[in-house]
DNA sequence: TTTATTATAGCACAGTTGTATTATTTAAAT
DNA sequence: ATTTAAATAATACAACTGTGCTATAATAAA
């Protein structure tokens, strides 16, 4: 008898205003009414799908989480394994506009994170989730023999994740001192180095 | 005839309140009334010093750069070329709980400075400055010839200063994760990866 | 067409914000 | 002790904040 509104589709809608704000003015300025406004809505229907603001961030960050997955999971990888391995490391960066905006998004939340336990807790699985693909490469990469025997694999994640986390901020802060082909060729390098150089 | 007070003296107090409650309650708590509050100040006062609340996190943010800057120019390394490298890399590494919340702090103002265009200004100096460092770094390992002949030099620049910021960060979001010893090991891994293995 | 229920909008309220203004207190120089 | 400029404090105000509450509009089922 009602009107009918598919709800997720609208906290979609209204997740990607909150983006749009932040992005362009600061998660400081991501006020209801703002997002609202950004969102061609009152702030009275706003808030019969987010009854509270913390609620409405909080969505909007798991958002970003889920638009990483659901790329990764879609993606289809052929080729050589070096190459594969490269191209799923590549999908961490801010290679093109939609995903740094993405990125500068997600480092407003994460500044956030550090005084919002809720949201750090979101930040905390995102970034096990994002080790574990690192793992799963540098794993690859033993047991396909491409590294040497004495390769320190736990070292090697950390140092791989700590290498392409740093990549993508300094680009989001400095696209001028550090481009996207850099960027690329840093990781492209890097792989290099891991493998034992022979003949 | 007046009272006088000393303006840089009172600035820096200021300014380190203005740390601690970004530190414990986020920028976005940072209120001229918090800030006073945690002075010990009257907000008519503190506008004494600071006239306006984006000067006065200006001044807070820039403070962080100079106590960076002099802790670098203040240190004296002694022993063998490859650990002195080493200690200038560790400077970089919230390694103790002071440098740790100066960094949580750094991040709130950096997130802050993609839509600040003077706290950006800020952040690129700094920026540029720190890599300076690492360029440093690099080029000593060359003209030490503890490398190979066809070292790329500017990416391994890129490299070693991503390495590094990832690191911090990753230290200062899941300390648990990726605790204090794994960052040196990595960087000192790191390290020893770039020099020529001969026998 | 009526009706029931949801969606939407608007208004209100108390609390917070940056900042201007004004008054008071302080202490160094006379 | 008096003077005087600076330091400190208090108050005020308009704008903005999250959120509660109420009224209206819309629409799918009866």
């Amino acid at each position: 008898m009602p009107k009918k509104v598919d709800h997720e589709k609208r906290k979609i809608i209204i997740a990607e205003a909150t983006w749009k704000v932040i992005a362009e003015a600061g998660i400081e300025r991501a006020t209801v009414r703002n997002v609202a406004e950004a969102a061609q809505l009152s702030v009275g229907s706003l808030r019969h799908y987010f009854t509270t603001q913390p609620e409405l961030l909080r969505y909007s960050m798991q958002l970003i989480s889920e638009r990483v997955s659901e790329r990764m999971a879609n993606k289809h990888y052929t080729g050589p394994p070096l190459q594969v391995m490269q191209e799923i490391l590549f999908e961490f960066l801010p290679f093109d506009n939609n995903r740094k905006i993405e990125m500068e998004v997600w480092l407003s939340f994460t500044a956030r994170s550090l005084v919002d336990p809720d949201l750090m807790n979101l930040n905390r699985q995102v970034y096990h989730d994002l080790r574990q693909v690192v793992s799963t490469v540098i794993h690859s990469l033993i047991s396909l023999q491409f590294v040497a025997n004495d390769f320190a694999a736990e070292v090697e994640i950390e140092r791989l994740y700590a290498l392409i986390d740093g990549l993508a901020i300094h680009h989001i802060l400095q696209p001028d001192s550090l481009s996207v082909d850099t960027m690329h060729a840093v990781i492209q390098h890097h792989l290099q180095t891991l493998c034992k150089q022979e003949g």
